[in-house]
DNA sequence: GAGTGGTCTAGACCACCGC
DNA sequence: CGGTGGTCTAGACCACTCT
């Protein structure tokens, strides 16, 4: 006995960097600013690369910092509101939603869409690629499944593919009465197609917003829409954003 | 030139074991089963733990993977839906929430909770903890804010702290007449009070759910809860949960 | 080409669990 | 006590961006 022996647990040394890190980043830099590079940081803290990086990759997953290959590591911003609740009950491609229709084509759905679906693998459906850009940059990237079923009159259409086609698609929908959704939010990382688009690595942390769209006693259309979890904060509801700061923090000029 | 050179993008080595294995989960594994120890697998595919660990990582972060310290790591069950936007306009602890009152105290705001309720930081608060268990597991821990200018009446309290002083103030929160509400997600990670409740480590990702609560014409109360983003996917919306599975799983004896 | 973050290695020791 | 995952090290090389 004797000591009086506070510290029984042994905090992590990339746990208690972190926590360093974070105050420095409140007190001492600015949003946009550019942080030493991992090597030299590693050394003015005394520690291995990879020990630091465990700190830096906690801090990029909280939306504190970003980091970029080839360039550096820079002060996040807040992270941003991102409305996905807003106009409850209406269809993907309604007057203006924020979206941008990408591209279009008709697939067999996998095991697991078709089961959202409830439908079979042998119910053909369209996808339809859409992006959605926030303050200048990409922030999602949705794919959506729509039935064959669902849109019949879609069959006469001419263009094969793109943008052309996926507002084709869109539009059927709209003619449809939407009579509820359903939606659900879970973790996921990113696939390379989506990385690609999000302008971020694969494997990525990203939150991934799966929304059912029921008509004429159906799952009419099935939306998955994956937004960069670095940058965004996902708001519901009625008013706007919650507006949750880490602490003081000043615009870089 | 002369070479056809497909493979302009070497894949890194966890990515392409990420998804060896993510296709032996599928086929090759039940619901439940252990896996072998990181030293054995690293060996059998080739590669240094680290780079296992990498791949292990990402699909722990997916849901498909449970990793325990001095036990193994073992096949994950489909995530949970958890419900969380079901009655629309209800205060916390309203005719049984799925929540569990477990600690009260008075305190003073952080900057941070001052900001998001709209007062200022002398303005004194009560802190409710509130955990949340779902199939036999905690899926989630709350810490509701409400200022003491919410519930005025609340001032007589006799217990200074525990489980009944949290049902007090729950309580009173009932009899103000809800105006609005306002709800946000957000990827975090644990904190340290939090993954213990959670029986994660400190770190551990989590989907953090903030929610504010109107009445009166201010913020009368706010609910930052924290859900482990491995086990949880958070349902919105009229009816159930949304099933999407990764592919064929069974159920272990 | 110089400098950045991303990947990978081969080791070591520690904290925790169950026997 | 033995076995597990968690932390940490000191290197190396690669992919990318900018100049």
């Amino acid at each position: 006995m004797g000591t009086t022996q506070l510290e029984t647990v042994p905090e992590p040394k990339y746990w208690h960097l972190k926590t360093v890190l974070s105050e420095a980043l409140d007190s001492e830099f600015t949003v946009g600013e550019i942080l030493p590079n991992e090597r030299d940081l590693a050394a003015r803290f005394g520690v291995a690369r990879a020990t630091l990086r465990q700190a830096l990759e906690q801090l990029e997953l909280e939306g504190r910092l970003q980091r970029r290959r080839g360039v550096g590591t820079t002060v996040a911003p807040p992270r941003m509101g991102v409305a996905v609740g807003t106009a409850r009950h209406a269809w993907p491609g309604a007057a203006d939603d924020a979206w941008q229709p990408v591209d279009s084509a008709p697939a067999v759905p996998s095991a697991a869409v078709a089961a959202a679906l409830e439908t079979g693998r042998d119910e053909p459906v369209h996808t339809v690629r859409r992006s959605r850009v926030s303050h200048g940059q990409p922030v999602a990237a949705e794919l959506l499944y729509v039935p064959a079923l669902s849109v019949p009159d879609l069959s006469a259409i001419d263009a094969p593919s793109g943008a052309a086609r996926a507002r084709a698609v869109l539009r059927e929908l709209q003619r449809l009465e939407l009579e509820g959704q359903d939606r659900a939010v879970e973790l996921g990382s990113a696939r390379a197609d989506d990385a690609k688009e999000l302008d971020r690595l694969p494997g990525a942390p990203v939150l991934v917003v799966t929304t059912r769209f029921f008509a004429g006693g159906r799952t009419a259309a099935l939306s998955v829409a994956t937004y960069r979890a670095d940058t965004c904060r996902l708001t519901f509801g009625d008013s706007g954003g919650v507006e949750i700061h880490h602490g003081p923090e000043r615009q870089a000029s």
